[in-house]
DNA sequence: TGTCGTACATACCGTGAGTACGTACTTTGA
DNA sequence: TCAAAGTACGTACTCACGGTATGTACGACA
């Protein structure tokens, strides 16, 4: 049960994750001030301050809620198929929708890694989006006829990862991003399918641990 | 015919731009003050405003001297292959080398987007690395067996730039760099050889324009 | 009903990017 | 050769912005 405090205290918190995320998007990380977040909330800097503890850490519960759309958006689109393969399909295509979104970009992709520093927007990142492409990949590329080791499993994943990241940013730019959409999905699924061929050939990795 | 002012001050703007590239690698952009960077080129604002229009043109110069010397790298390595397939080897392997440098990890892959801002650092890298991998990607995936659209090669540029990015950081946080960049060639190598037997098969594409 | 902690507001400080202006030196033209 | 002009800086300052220190009102709880 909330007492009416924290009941405020939640909105005025949310309020200023509202703005931050706006502007953080409009404007980017740099060009956009504490004082323009607390105005947007109608609040002051002491309210901030008492629910972040800095500019970063306000940023970061912005990032967090993008991230968390955008996964929870890409989970819904693979639940209810069980073909691995169709999982994927409709996964790469929740990806690409959800790389396009104004606020992905700007404060995951394009602020995240800066702000954030390298190795925690990684964190970020491999308990959000990067888990569930991990997942796909792995349905996909294992089977009782094959097996690759852990580590190069990882390996594909982390290319698949920034494959689907690179091709979103590239469709989000693009004139035409339907078109765009279509032959990333087109593309990759190309791969995969050369991937599968292969692997079902008995083909072995050209000197993996040389 | 260079004058003797002109020599001094292409020196004075030289070490500028070397000292503000280290402090860049070390400590990030907005972390890395202009008084710094000055005192560490023992002059004062005024020469830097002089040569530059600000924190970001000076950023940018960095910038582009990093981006240089890891195209040329790359370049040099794939100079006196003939077999495009030894050619794309020695430019990956170029390729991960090139991404693992600090200075290239911290002003290109992590500042770069959110200084520059998102289409100023894709004409960036248009004109360096990722010509490189375009043209290795295209020589690769191009027979007179088999041809692809142009739209369709240059998407398979982007999800390979994306992917070898990617590839590249991981190797770069990774504990044991040489392994992970040997896995990462097999890996790409392995997509690459099922793109190519798909290909000769006569595969099409999976509606491409669905 | 008093007191204690939470949820803010207000006023202030320090840092750092950017600017205005001064100055020495060097090239150029008569 | 000597003034005039432009270049390559140095010095001193402003201002915006992140962060802090402190005050205060109000709901919870005894």
């Amino acid at each position: 049960m909330k007492t009416r405090r924290q009941r405020y205290s939640d909105s005025t918190k949310r309020a200023l994750v509202d703005v931050a995320q706006q502007l953080f998007t409009e404007n980017g990380y740099t060009a956009t001030s504490l004082d323009a977040i607390v105005a947007g909330a109608d609040v002051t800097k002491g309210a901030l301050y008492h629910h972040f503890s800095g500019k970063q850490a306000i940023f970061e519960a912005a990032f967090e809620r993008v991230e968390s759309r955008a996964t929870s958006g890409i989970a819904e689109a693979t639940d209810g198929h069980d073909d691995p393969w169709e999982k994927a399909q409709a996964g790469l295509r929740a990806f690409l929708g959800a790389v396009q979104e104004p606020s992905y970009r700007q404060i995951v992709v394009v602020d995240g890694p800066s702000v954030l520093g390298h190795e925690r927007f990684r964190e970020q990142e491999e308990r959000s989006t990067y888990a569930i492409v991990d997942q796909i990949v792995r349905s996909v590329l294992t089977s009782e006829d094959w097996d690759l080791d852990e580590a190069m499993l990882d390996t594909f994943t982390r290319i698949f990862f920034g494959a689907m990241s690179a091709a979103g940013g590239s469709v989000a730019v693009s004139e035409d991003p339907a078109a765009a959409a279509d032959r990333v999905e087109a593309a990759i699924g190309f791969i995969m399918a050369g991937l599968q061929q292969l692997l079902e050939t008995g083909a072995r990795m050209p000197d993996a641990g040389a």
